[in-house]
DNA sequence: GAGTTCACG
DNA sequence: GACGTACGTGAACTCA
């Protein structure tokens, strides 16, 4: 019954990508049972076409195809590179489906087409334009304001969703003018879902008031001199270029090069076998009977397997004691898993190597999982002899892959887009593979899940997790490598014991990712996970390869200066205490102090020894001169061992910098922790630790910018707590501290001594910590009672800060979490504890919301950061909690500070709409004390 | 390995 | 009325 499209044809086209995203939001996320597949969105898909197939049996469509996006790049991104440059990434669990979508539209036995460079629209209208030339009909099945520029003779729209056909009629009352001025309207309105510019302060209503009055675009451009409302006319005047882009951006290319034609798309009855092999395949059971009753044809069986991670206690069809692991000597092999992993999408993976310093050990293995109980273990650079052995040889051992010929099979598979690759802290691994030339994307990390689902709850390590959440106790790596001096290291472990062991931490991985995928969702921390801790993964990774460069010889100068002024105190401090005595063992300067030279105030711990800290210290200078000089020693012993010595042992000596490790699940509240060596400590309050930051410097030719957020955390007190007197204070950019000091004690600002101001700047960070009477009279060293008359006092001008932390602490009680404004979760399981545990989990809880909004700002703006800085010659180096530093070449200072505070002031934007303005300060300088 | 102290935000 | 007390970290050191 083949025949010519023409007159009395009917064409439907169904905007494919718009299918798929309604499919996606409108479903919880499905796994396939057998394996976990991600499949919620194909079922969505499929359940739609259904419904269209349904809907238009016995009707008059003779035509009919899906019509998909294909690739990022269109020709619009050559004319504007911001074109769309605000949209989300594509979910994780999205991007695997995809090509099944495909699979499933010819499933149904319908035309499925995309075409490389151009969206679904411009090939839309390609064929409405010539469907109508030819003298057919045509139904666009989209409710897309895009395509309404379309709408016409012989052209129509239907909102599949709303069951609504939209005609010329429907298209003048969305846009107020006719389907062939939508595109000037569009051109003037903007569009920022597109973010397409447009004219700014022009809407759609007066887009159409200006087109109806004018005609068209090009006239009334042209005319722009004769608008009346001064604000129109200037917008049309100053941005007619931008204007006339946006234009070019909305309109659709009729044009579009098919390598089809409208004959191609008949319809076509769906071959049963084919669609039921799909449905069975994918394992929709509902809709394959469905379907298959509609067809008239017998439902094929799908196997009942158990389902993993639909029971997140016992996710594991196949106990650990009857798993299978595998060791992988040949490409073939290789082959065969890399096989089964584009089959499944996705892969856990898992590196060992010869030490715990990703900037430094060596690959020695790698194992895969795709089925919980089946993983392998690909053994690459184990050497020959035992750890005790000294003259054990480099030799490799026997039957191993060579490391660049697995590397070569893997490397395709591991930059694949469409296959998800997981890991237990990935950042690890994918900071190894790169040193290998092997980049790895895109991930997803267990340990990032459970910070997402249980920060505060407990730590997110692996055998912990394993533990605890599968119920299974891994293969310590202790008793592989044993401890202490006798260890070795991995790539002298036996093959055969590590197979058992490697392989079975990707099984893990693997069960934990089946575990807690489907519990982001049901937890609603999906989008904490996906927008605030899986995107920051590389950029962590790229920074801490980067590092930054250190002068060893300032270090050492001034190590050899402390060492000299602590051996003068020392001998100054046995002199005062008449014998000599480890200063640096605070029981016996306990000792001392209080038994032997019978000073006052002596408090025992609960150890029994004496508390010797620094406040006790100092308010015995005033009975004795030990104490003030224990005070300096101490600080220069802490300086000289914390910071000069040991600072010089973690410069690299292959990049002669300092590569610090971010640990991005290290603080319950959101914050991240750095160690190996902690940068997020480096001195500054004193003058004298304040010149270890001299230390660190640029690289020649190159300085240091350094952006902090002021006062992130009052602004966001003022804004969750709703205060208006802190929000204009903010606005007004007033010292805040100052602003307070003048509220509560009522001295207008002009008389403000520096005094009063630092015990309004005390009970502002008390108030951010949970305050406390005892806390804030410690912190002032006051009177309890007096320090509780300013909380009072406090409370009294600003109430709405006692009724946030009321509520707060309400919250917490009930649902045993808080959350941040961007909507992660703190568990704060010690709420409705007994005794001092409870006054802890209060104010921990008061603080969570604040601090870790104020961490989620910075990581939203550190994640944005590698876009916004691409084109500029600077790196990112260190993140110290509301302050970024950048290496920059000399002569791009000011770019780049414009460019970066951009990014951080805004980072809010657009998720949380901020009351107070966020501000940054930058500083420049060869080096950090200079920068800082 | 626990406890103490102190560096930072 | 008595508990105890500012929030969040990492590292070095002593001492059992």
């Amino acid at each position: 019954m083949s025949e010519t499209f023409g007159k009395g044809c009917h064409l439907h086209l169904i905007d494919g990508s718009a299918f798929i995203f309604r499919a996606y939001h409108a479903l919880p996320p499905l796994t396939r049972k057998s394996d976990g597949l991600p499949i919620g969105a194909v079922s969505g898909f499929c359940n739609m076409l259904q419904r269209y197939v349904e809907g238009n049996a016995g009707g008059d469509v003779t035509h009919v195809a899906v019509i998909f996006d294909k690739g990022s790049h269109t020709f619009r991104n050559d004319l504007y590179d911001q074109y769309k440059a605000n949209r989300d990434a594509m979910p994780e669990d999205l991007r695997p489906q995809i090509p099944l979508t495909r699979d499933a539209t010819r499933a149904f036995n319908i035309a499925c087409h995309e075409i490389e460079g151009y969206e679904a629209d411009d090939i839309i209208a390609t064929l409405a334009v010539q469907a109508r030339a030819l003298g057919g009909n045509c139904t666009i099945i989209s409710s897309d304001k895009d395509l309404m520029q379309l709408v016409g003779e012989g052209v129509e729209m239907f909102d599949a969703m709303k069951n609504n056909r939209i005609g010329v009629a429907g298209v003048e009352e969305k846009f107020g003018v006719g389907p062939n001025r939508v595109v000037d309207v569009q051109a003037l309105a903007g569009d920022s879902v597109d973010n397409v510019p447009g004219a700014p302060g022009i809407g759609i209503k007066t887009a159409a008031l200006l087109i109806n009055e004018y005609g068209d675009l090009e006239t009334l451009l042209e005319r722009a001199e004769e608008i009346k409302q001064p604000k129109r006319r200037q917008s049309l005047i100053e941005n007619k270029e931008q204007i006339l882009l946006s234009k070019k951006l909305v309109q659709l290319d009729e044009n579009t090069p098919l390598d089809f034609t409208i004959d191609d798309l008949e319809v076509r009855d769906p071959e049963p076998d084919v669609l039921m092999g799909f449905l069975a395949e994918m394992e929709f059971r509902t809709l394959t009977k469905r379907i298959a009753e509609a067809l008239k044809v017998e439902a094929p069986v799908i196997a009942d397997a158990p389902a993993p991670g639909s029971d997140v206690d016992a996710p594991d069809q196949v106990a650990f004691a009857d798993a299978k692991y595998d060791c992988v000597t040949n490409a073939e092999a290789l082959k065969t898993w890399i096989g089964r992993i584009y089959q499944r999408g996705f892969v856990a993976i898992d590196t060992e190597t010869t030490g715990l310093d990703d900037m430094r050990a060596d690959l020695v293995g790698i194992s895969l999982c795709v089925d919980a109980g089946h993983a392998c273990y690909i053994p690459l650079t184990h050497k020959e002899g035992e750890a005790s052995d000294l003259f054990g040889s480099d030799k490799l051992v026997d039957g191993q892959m060579d490391l660049e010929e697995a590397l070569t099979l893997l490397r395709p598979m591991m930059a694949d887009p469409s296959i998800v690759k997981i890991g237990q802290n990935m950042k690890y691994d994918a900071k190894i593979f790169a040193r290998y030339d092997a980049p790895i994307h895109p991930i997803d990390d267990t340990m990032l899940m459970s910070y997402a689902l249980h920060a505060g709850l407990h730590n997110h390590g692996m055998d912990g997790l394993s533990e605890r959440y599968l119920g299974h106790t891994p293969i310590s790596i202790k008793t592989l490598l044993g401890t202490g001096k006798s260890a070795i290291t991995f790539d002298r472990v036996p093959v055969d014991d590590a197979v058992r062991y490697a392989a079975e931490d990707a099984d893990i991985t693997l069960r934990l990712w089946h575990a807690f995928k489907p519990k982001l969702h049901v937890n609603k921390v999906t989008r904490v996970y996906e927008t605030l801790e899986r995107p920051l993964v590389p950029v962590l990774a790229q920074m801490e390869r980067h590092g930054i460069k250190v002068d060893r010889d300032v270090l050492s100068r001034m190590s050899n200066a402390f060492a000299q002024k602590m051996a003068g105190l020392e001998a100054e401090i046995q002199e005062l205490a008449g014998q000599s005595f480890n200063v640096g063992s605070p029981k016996q300067l306990g000792e001392i102090l209080f038994d032997k030279l019978e000073l006052p105030g002596g408090k025992k711990g609960k150890t029994g020894a004496y508390a010797t800290g620094a406040d006790v210290l100092e308010d015995l200078a005033t009975e004795h001169e030990l104490p003030g000089r224990v005070l300096d020693w101490r600080q220069l012993s802490k300086l000289k061992s914390t910071y000069t010595d040991a600072l010089q042992d973690h410069i690299n000596p292959d990049t002669g910098r300092v590569h610090t490790s971010y640990v991005q699940s290290g603080a319950s509240t959101g914050r991240m922790a750095s160690s190996d060596p902690n940068l997020q400590n480096i001195p500054i309050r004193s003058e004298e630790g304040r010149r270890i930051r001299e230390a660190f410097v640029a690289e020649e030719g190159k300085t240091l910018i350094a952006l902090d957020y002021s006062q992130i955390e009052l602004r966001i007190l003022a804004h969750m707590a709703d205060i208006p007197a802190l929000k204009q204070a903010f606005h007004d950019g007033l010292d805040i501290h100052a602003m307070t000091a003048s509220e509560m004690f009522n001295v207008p600002l002009e008389e403000m001594t520096p005094d009063v101001r630092r015990q309004a700047k005390a009970i502002n960070f008390g108030v951010i910590y949970g305050i406390s009477g005892f806390g804030l009279a410690r912190n002032l060293r006051i009177p309890r009672a007096e320090a509780q008359g300013f909380i009072d006092r406090y409370f009294e001008r600003f109430p709405g800060i006692k009724t946030y932390m009321d509520d707060t602490i309400a919250f917490a009680k009930e649902h045993e979490f808080v959350q941040t404004l961007f909507g992660r979760k703190i568990h704060t399981p010690e709420m409705n504890a007994k005794g001092p545990r409870a006054g802890f989990a209060k104010r921990a809880a008061i603080n969570a919301p604040i601090q870790g909004t104020a961490a989620d700002v910075i990581r939203r703006a550190m994640i944005r950061m590698p876009d916004a800085i691409a084109d500029l010659p600077c790196k990112m180096l260190l993140q110290v909690h509301d302050e970024l530093l950048f290496e920059v070449e000399e002569g791009a200072q000011e770019q780049v500070i414009s460019a970066v505070r951009n990014i951080m002031e805004n980072a809010a934007d657009p998720v949380v709409k901020l009351d107070v303005p966020l501000i940054v300060d930058a500083g420049e300088g060869p080096n950090w004390a200079q920068a800082h």
